[in-house]
DNA sequence: ACACTAGTTTACGTATTGGTTAACTATTAA
DNA sequence: TTAATAGTTAACCAATACGTAAACTAGTGT
């Protein structure tokens, strides 16, 4: 599974996008998260683990005499930066394709023909 | 199921993203995907059910002396916007969780002693 | 030592995904 | 009218996703 891949896929859950929206504003616990979405813990905690593995999510380095316990989740804005270059990426192109597509249309025309 | 929802959802397929790979540099027949991809014509077609559903993509209006068998597919930038303003939002407010760090690590650990 | 708490993991059931083959619709060509 | 072409849809199957309840790990408090 490619990184875009698990990236896309960890978005794709409404519950993980409401995840990283609470992250947004800042790091939480796991319990919070669970409890502000309305999730079980065994459900988050999956839902975490999807979101760690895709890069999207951390769980933050612990100061030295915090309850170790507990685990605070933030998020990893280089991920969401692979992000945006992929959609840059995409979007670097209609300029050309717009220019293109009378052309394009009467190629296409002409192929179907055959 | 949310916009956003089948957005991702449809992105989260590799062989869907090179259909938006491909439609980056101009518009392009089923069978064209099918094949330039490697996949089934019925394969195909259910991805591009998946990306019309989520409106990535559209079937352009055939010229009216194309043939008519052959569908054109495209992008819609529109929903590449949606996308778009999505991770905006979201890197929106990284500086302000990054100043807010340091005092909010102190609290969590705060609230996990009790 | 004992109970409690935070979180994860396991073992399940059910629903959804993504693929295949075969059938079908609509259009074009002989 | 008959055959061929482009594409979609239907019926089916294996693999995966997501949730639950129960067990487990590890740290904390009495």
């Amino acid at each position: 599974m490619s990184a875009l891949d698990q990236t896309f896929t960890a978005l794709a859950d409404p519950t993980r996008r409401g995840v990283i929206d609470l992250l947004r504003k800042q790091p939480r616990r796991a319990s919070d998260l669970a409890d502000a979405l309305g999730a079980s813990r065994p459900a988050m905690s999956k839902h975490l683990r999807i979101l760690r593995a895709s890069g999207l999510v951390a769980t933050s380095a612990e100061t030295q005499d915090a309850d170790a316990r507990v685990r605070v989740y933030s998020l990893k804005p280089a991920k969401f930066g692979e992000l945006r270059d992929w959609l840059d990426q995409v979007e670097r192109f209609w300029a050309v394709q717009l220019e293109g597509f009378a052309a394009h249309v009467a190629r296409t025309v002409k192929k179907a023909r055959r």
